[in-house]
RNA sequence: GCCAGGGUAGCUCAGUGGUAGAGCAGGGGACUCAUAAGCCCUUGGUCGGGAGUUCAACUCUCCCCCCUGGCACCA
């Protein structure tokens, strides 16, 4: 059995969550959900970074103290996750102890570390002397504002400023990333990433800030290094920390989910002996580990925005080597969603709020329009013009209206009970013939695309290919006319074989689209009369089986996805 | 300026040499099991512009224009 860690970037607290953080923890939620379904022990962290000088700001103008400003916006979240039903194994923040701990771990393994380029040291000090936007959180250069010399997304002078810092030395690390990204085309994707980031490598990286002095609201460096008086952990080592210290590292438990692949060659048992076999005698890195050999790739998994990709495909990276830690396998890149051509950001965050739309609703259907609209890893639009069109489209008119009739007609003409009856030959009409040989290809097809599209991250193919099943099915029901052969006791063959087809294309729909619509789907599979559910269908059970399945008595006809009129939206939002 | 990807029906997009496609939207029709859904038929495009290669180009080559993303630079 494999396993797989999945993890979503962690959302800053500053605001509360908008349809851009709900995207991602859906995507991250059907993968993982899909991986569940397949039996593989699977591990889903989302949570919330919720360190730094704005939060601090925020927390003291509402007249609150951080800890408990943070533990307010923090909930929001784990709310919006809950109405959405992203089912994650842990909500991690930042402000745990636990994370606490292991981030000034990596310090001091950082502070032991040397370059692999020049084994110089990975961690050095040096004084900083320019811009600073507080707003940002950032430094700046003069390039980087505008004509009036004010930081161009905050309208504010920045400070001049000039402290002592402490700096990782990213720049050395540009061959060890270029050799590993070689070595591991799939490390970073989609593809057109990987080529994004390769080239900014190429073009030099910069050493990067890591502490800031005289900062309350952070975690502070361990004592053990020298000069440190009051300096705090700056950004991207405290968050990006989160996917290692979430599972205990640096204690050993945390192998469990950030290694190998059980049952594996080099699986956890070996992985964890060979991690750990160049530690020194007090649990620290040998410093000339790091690039030094074939880096041991993991089953960590990291989904993230388009706008952090240098931070996950670079920075981290390179501090895990730093650090003696294995490289995750894989870094996807996902993209923004729009609102009417408009990137959503704080000031329009507010246009769309994923909770509300998935209270009024249904969150299978905003999760759906998310999934199946927006090409896996591109930018998507939201406008609620399309939302409507797109959920009444697909799901009431198409998906459930066909579970409807379907099910309704067994209960009609066979007592709610499935009928055994298969007999392709029995149509007299060759239209008939014809269209349950198109249902029965499509499912083929199906059966082979839709696994291949969800391994691959491409889950609007994944659901398109369903889809193309159900709108054959919907086809046949009308060449084959049920509504007719029902009132014929000699067609009773026919009829039976009618159903008996559809019920098997709602059950593999069922299956097969379960993980972007849990809820919707195990409703429909209560309506099936199907037992257990269909988060547990695997292997063969999860293939067409025409005519093969024993009769079970069905549930009562029910509308899975109601039709929404536009004019509820409007009122709604206005 | 450099790198990558695009510009095809009102909208979103598929289509790597042989007389232009899908979905949605629009129009018409037959039916009625169903969420007035579904089904059938249908309007609609000089495939960004120009030149070239070829018997033949949306598809290959070159030039230009525009858009998106990334990087760099100037102010």
């Amino acid at each position: 059995m494999s396993t797989f860690y999945i993890t979503t970037a962690i959302d800053y607290v500053n605001g509360q969550p908008h349809l851009g953080h709900a995207y991602e923890k859906v995507l991250a939620d059907a993968i993982a959900r899909r991986h569940r379904q397949q039996g593989h022990a699977t591990y889903f962290l989302t949570g919330t970074d919720e360190h730094g000088q704005k939060i601090a700001r925020a927390a003291a103008a509402a007249g609150k103290a951080p800890q408990a400003f943070v533990d307010e916006i923090s909930k929001t979240f784990v709310n919006a996750w809950q109405v959405l039903d992203v089912k994650y194994d842990q909500f991690f923040r930042t402000t745990d102890r636990r994370h606490e701990l292991a981030v000034q771990e990596l310090f001091r393994r950082l502070n032991d570390a040397t370059t692999p380029k020049t084994g110089r040291p990975a961690l050095y000090q040096d004084s900083y002397e320019g811009l600073y936007c507080e707003g940002c959180e950032g430094f700046k250069t003069e390039k980087d504002l505008d004509e009036q010399g004010l930081c161009p997304e905050h309208k504010v002078k920045p400070k001049e400023i000039k402290e002592s810092n402490f700096f990782f030395r990213l720049s050395e690390y540009d061959e060890a990333l270029l050799k590993h990204t070689e070595a591991h085309p799939d490390f970073i994707q989609p593809d057109y990433r990987r080529t994004e980031v390769v080239n900014v490598i190429k073009s030099g990286l910069r050493d990067v800030a890591v502490s800031r002095p005289n900062l309350e609201w952070g975690i502070p460096l361990p004592d053990e290094i020298e000069g440190v008086g009051g300096h705090v952990v700056y950004v991207w080592p405290d968050a990006l920390l989160n996917y290692l210290s979430a599972l205990g590292w640096p204690e050993r438990k945390y192998s469990l989910w950030w290694l190998a692949k059980q049952g594996e060659a080099g699986g956890p048992g070996a992985a964890r002996q060979d991690e750990f076999q160049h530690l020194d005698g007090q649990g620290r890195p040998g410093a000339a580990w790091a690039g030094t050999r074939e880096a041991y790739v993991t089953n960590a998994f990291h989904l993230i925005g388009k706008d952090i990709s240098r931070f996950h495909c670079a920075l981290w990276p390179a501090m895990l080597l730093a650090a003696g830690v294995p490289l995750p396998r894989q870094v996807f890149v996902h993209g923004f969603v729009n609102f009417r051509g408009e990137r959503l950001s704080k000031s329009l965050g507010n246009v769309v709020d994923p909770v509300q739309v998935a209270q009024q609703f249904g969150a299978d259907a905003l999760r759906f329009f998310l999934l199946d609209s927006i090409p896996t890893g591109r930018d998507g639009e939201f406008s609620y013009e399309q939302f409507v069109e797109h959920v009444n489209t697909h799901l009431a008119n198409k998906f459930g209206n066909l579970a409807s009739r379907t099910v309704t007609l067994v209960h009609k003409y066979f007592g709610g009970l499935s009928p055994a009856e298969w007999a392709p030959e029995a149509f007299a009409e060759p239209a008939a013939r014809e269209g349950l040989a198109a249902v029965i290809a499509a499912a083929t097809t199906a059966a082979v695309e839709t696994p291949r599209a969800w391994d691959e991250l491409r889950l609007n193919e994944a659901l398109d290919a369903v889809w193309t099943v159900i709108e054959r099915a919907n086809e046949f029901t009308d060449r084959a006319k049920p509504w007719e052969s029902g009132k014929d006791p000699e067609r009773r063959a026919e009829l039976g074989t009618t159903l008996s087809a559809l019920l098997e294309v709602l059950r593999l729909a069922a299956v097969w689209t379960w993980p972007a619509m849990p809820t919707r789907c195990e409703a429909l599979w209560t309506m099936l009369g199907q037992p257990g559910s269909p988060a547990d269908v695997r292997g063969e059970d999860a293939m067409p089986r025409f005519g093969a399945l024993p009769p079970r008595p069905l549930g009562p006809s029910q509308i899975l996805f109601p039709r929404i009129d536009l004019k509820q939206v409007v009122s709604a939002t206005s």
